[in-house]
DNA sequence: AAATGAACAAAAAATGATTATTGTTTATTA
DNA sequence: TAATAAACAATAATCATTTTTTGTTCATTT
């Protein structure tokens, strides 16, 4: 009896765009606990026994809303990306972006109904990474530019990218008031162009 | 009536020294959730009213409790760090006790009991305050001893730091495995003294 | 082929009565 | 002066019970 494959989601068929449609507007409004499959069927006006063809359980869907809403962000992100002229704009612009998203829709709403939940799911690695495998590309293009050493690895500039941005998303202010748009993109610059190395003030 | 002042503890008064011992053997043992004032001073052999003269309600208790534990911390980190040569081994050293102290004892037990408790505490601003100012005075340090650019700013340099130390301590693994000394330390270097703006390889 | 709807036992959640805990007060003790 | 112990209403936890939900199955429909 061969495995279904749940982790790889067709987004594009339709059934699965409903029940997802159907998950994600029961959670924005009741939070994950108080959703049933049950109210799902109802709101996406299918059956109970359609939901658990498409996905093992609850958990599984509830991982599938999530999933899209981070994959929807990413793709927004990269169609933005291209008109940002350097790696620092990028981050710059993902930061925003990504702050943006947490304070409005599902997060938000979740964050006031289930904040443990949200806060679990920030703490746990494999939220970040399909996040992961989204920055290398951008840092080959910065490094082809000019911009990065081009002996720096590609694994390691991923990496420290990813806990800037992450941290940054996370903790407006950690010792510096990093809010503005300006104070943001300040900081990256001097920190992604010489880390704590440069001896030059401004 | 003047206000009871509950955000300066003495940790030196052996009566609320004996409460945040007592409190910090239950929180070990049974969580945050399952003790209770009564429990708190059973163990402790004292009265339940000795712990509402010294700590508003349960919890301050309980912010008492890892306050001390995380000021124990710093005192420890900071008595090891005087051995470390240069700013890149003190935040070696800072990552892999900061992991330590996350994967035995309080916060591990903690862990297990009552994960959203303690993925709360790591989300909240608040908890890396006492850690945001116990950097500055190592950053000059290392400003002093040609380390750090002098044109660096201290407040810029101690925000870099504490996102690297939290997120490493955090995350071992986001998109490079960090989790050995040597790994560690080699990126540490690379991030601090260049960013991603060097050219060498190694 | 895939979605449906109904049936089902097992697991989880809502419920309401009962018990324990909280935070405050007060008289007593060291 | 500070710790204690007891009393107290308000709040919160617990527990046994009822109800809902879950995850599975299967015959029926589209």
């Amino acid at each position: 009896m061969p495995e279904k494959q749940f982790n790889a989601l067709n987004y594009s068929d339709p059934m699965v765009a409903r029940i997802l449609d159907a998950g994600e507007q029961c959670i924005h409004r009741f939070g994950i606990r108080r959703t049933s499959m049950g109210e799902v069927a109802r709101v996406g006006k299918l059956s109970r026994g359609s939901i658990y063809r498409h996905f093992k359980d609850k958990e599984a869907l509830v991982e599938g809303v999530f999933r899209r809403r981070q994959e929807a962000f990413l793709n927004r992100t990269e169609a933005q990306l291209e008109k940002e002229a350097t790696l620092v704009d990028k981050l710059t612009h993902s930061v925003l972006s990504g702050r943006k998203d947490m304070h409005e829709g599902i997060f938000a709403s979740l964050a006031e109904i289930e904040p443990e939940t949200v806060a679990v799911m920030f703490m746990d690695p494999r939220f970040y990474q399909r996040s992961v495998s989204f920055w290398p590309p951008h840092v080959r293009m910065a490094q082809d530019a000019g911009e990065i050493g081009a002996g720096v690895d590609v694994g390691v500039a991923t990496d420290l990218i990813m806990r800037l941005v992450v941290s940054l998303v996370m903790f407006p202010h950690m010792g510096v008031e990093l809010k503005t748009r300006r104070a943001l993109r300040n900081y990256l610059e001097k920190v992604l162009n010489h880390g704590l190395g440069a001896t030059q003030p401004d």
